[in-house]
DNA sequence: CTAAATTGCACAATCGTTTGTGCAAAACTA
DNA sequence: TAGTTTTGCACAAACGATTGTGCAATTTAG
């Protein structure tokens, strides 16, 4: 069905047609009966515009290209929830590309939603490369969690150091001196600043000699195995420090398998926070990163940007959720 | 960047330059020369033909709609990555719908997704209402988990009856008598199948009088409350059987809130396993879906019923995570 | 009653591709 | 050399919508 059988039926030209279906009637003098008819037949016969052809003649496709590193991580899955609810109280539906953490499929997707003509782009890079993201981009982008300083790619994100910082200051008021913290993916914004946020916590507080960073990457395995290699190191840590939930599972894990009681023996706190967090024995002490917020502020700033506004960066401050992974320790005198 | 600035920067019709990006160059009997220039200069111009006229010209829009209650859910977040990763492989893109478990605007997603041609639909229905799906859809359609008995309606799911038949029998072998099921969305194929293979097992082991089904969706609260309800109970089960993750998850909440040991007190099994299920304490037993497997058969299905052939429905087998949150109990003698 | 203004709608171009067909020029055949 | 075949490419019409503009018919003004 096209608007001209429609146009046909009606026995009117496809103008008239077009015109009352897109509501512009008055604009164009269309009389109310003939609009009356126009709508009731279109009704009847139930049409709906082809939007492929619409987005041609429109130059437009009321489409957001939205790629993201790994659809099956929560926190991923949370953010293009709401990412998608906001698109399309806005009418636009969403192109979904999984990176898989890959730049090369990344790069990839750009290049293949450009070609589809989206009319923006939100990414939650990799974090490695940029240029494909900005160089030729004609249309509006704005990151995702991940981004890249000094590079005007426009980004809504978690303040991680400051996040980093309370977890760590947690850890240390409630005694601690020794916490290792488990990294995730080097280079990336948010694992730089978790990072920076935890030694700047534990440096104010004169613990510079006990900072200890390992891991590489924000997996489970990664979590896992980091914990197990710090197990065995001579002074075993009191308390870890996992920057993200799919490393806080490893810890868990590895943590259960050696028989290490938490929070006797050790505690445990996540950056990052999951449902189950609190279901797990014991349940665990996380920073609760405003994940619907990401994903609205960045709808926001897309549309604003589409307006050709100007934007600035945003950083949504995480919060502490205390369980009880972690325990105090008891000051040394 | 389109198609005629090319053809004119080389001086030669856009006829020619389509014919060579799209291969045709020997069809239509095009000099290698021609050829060669052409490639390279749309190379280093860096063209890429517009996807939308494309899609306008071969009526095919290689984008295939992707329909899910909730992708924040692991289930379907997992479902939504192997589909996309099947997708891709092939050439097609996906649109995103969240239904939020929704059926009005499951089918107003459905409205949408047509109106934008896509060239299939990929859909996990709430399960209320079929006829969206089947009438007036000119595409093919695979449902993915949920489906409708006896419509037509091509579909790929797990094996409920045959996973929760399991679940039960491995119960009752280990003593136990009273096993309550929590189900989720009444009237919907996996949860009426679950309830059936739980019932199936019950009344085969001459445990009729025990059958006790409790709860009414598939959420986390809905384990809650239900749990709660069944400690309230004179006769409380040795047994609970959650019929999806987010239930046994409540499950865990309220038997950990009531202070009931698992799996000294009480067993608990789960319909759906999520990475997680081994961290808690106690790990927990579950029935674990084949989703990259219905994710990877439905996207072939897809194809081939694109292609004009038949398909039959598939029920993949589920498969049981011996954990450690069922107990063996005594046998009375 | 005539001229001007308004009303109501249709023509045709356009968005950026693909493709059936046509037509010279080149190559081949006899 | 003249006729035939092959080679190499371009014209122009789609695909299905939107929209600037034009032009009768009707209404209003004077």
């Amino acid at each position: 069905m096209t608007i001209k059988e429609l146009a046909r039926e009606l026995e009117m030209s496809t103008t008239t047609v077009s015109r009352v279906l897109t509501g512009q009637e008055k604009k164009y003098r269309i009389s109310e009966k003939t609009a009356q008819r126009v709508r009731e037949m279109a009704n009847q016969l139930d049409f709906a515009p082809n939007q492929i052809a619409r987005n041609l003649r429109l130059q437009k496709t009321n489409t957001i290209g939205l790629i993201i590193p790994d659809i099956s991580n929560p926190f991923f899955a949370n953010l293009a929830r709401t990412v998608e609810e906001e698109l399309r109280r806005r009418g636009k539906m969403v192109l979904l590309c999984d990176s898989k953490d890959d730049t090369q499929i990344e790069e990839e997707s750009v290049q293949l939603l450009l070609s589809r003509k989206v009319d923006g782009l939100l990414v939650a890079p990799v974090g490695e490369k940029w240029e494909h993201l900005q160089k030729k981009v004609a249309v509006p982008v704005v990151l995702l969690d991940r981004y890249f300083e000094h590079k005007d790619l426009p980004y809504v994100t978690t303040d991680s150091f400051f996040g980093a910082y309370k977890a760590t200051s947690f850890l240390i008021e409630k005694g601690h001196r020794h916490i290792a913290c488990i990294q995730g993916l080097t280079g990336t914004t948010p694992n730089e600043h978790r990072v920076k946020g935890y030694e700047s916590a534990m440096q104010n507080h004169g613990l510079s000699q006990n900072i200890t960073i390992a891991g590489s990457d924000y997996s489970m395995i990664n979590g896992y195995e980091s914990t197990k290699e710090l197990l065995a190191r001579p002074e075993t840590p009191t308390a870890l420090f996992a920057l993200n939930n799919q490393i806080a599972m490893g810890c868990m894990k590895a943590l259960k398998e050696y028989d290490f009681s938490i929070p006797d023996e050790i505690s445990l706190i996540a950056f990052d926070e999951q449902p189950y967090f609190e279901l797990l024995s014991p349940s665990l002490t996380a920073i609760k990163q405003p994940m619907e917020g990401i994903g609205k502020v960045a709808v926001e700033m897309l549309f604003e940007l589409m307006d050709e506004k100007k934007v600035a960066p945003q950083m949504l401050k995480p919060m502490l959720i205390e369980r009880d992974s972690v325990a105090p320790i008891p000051q040394k005198s």
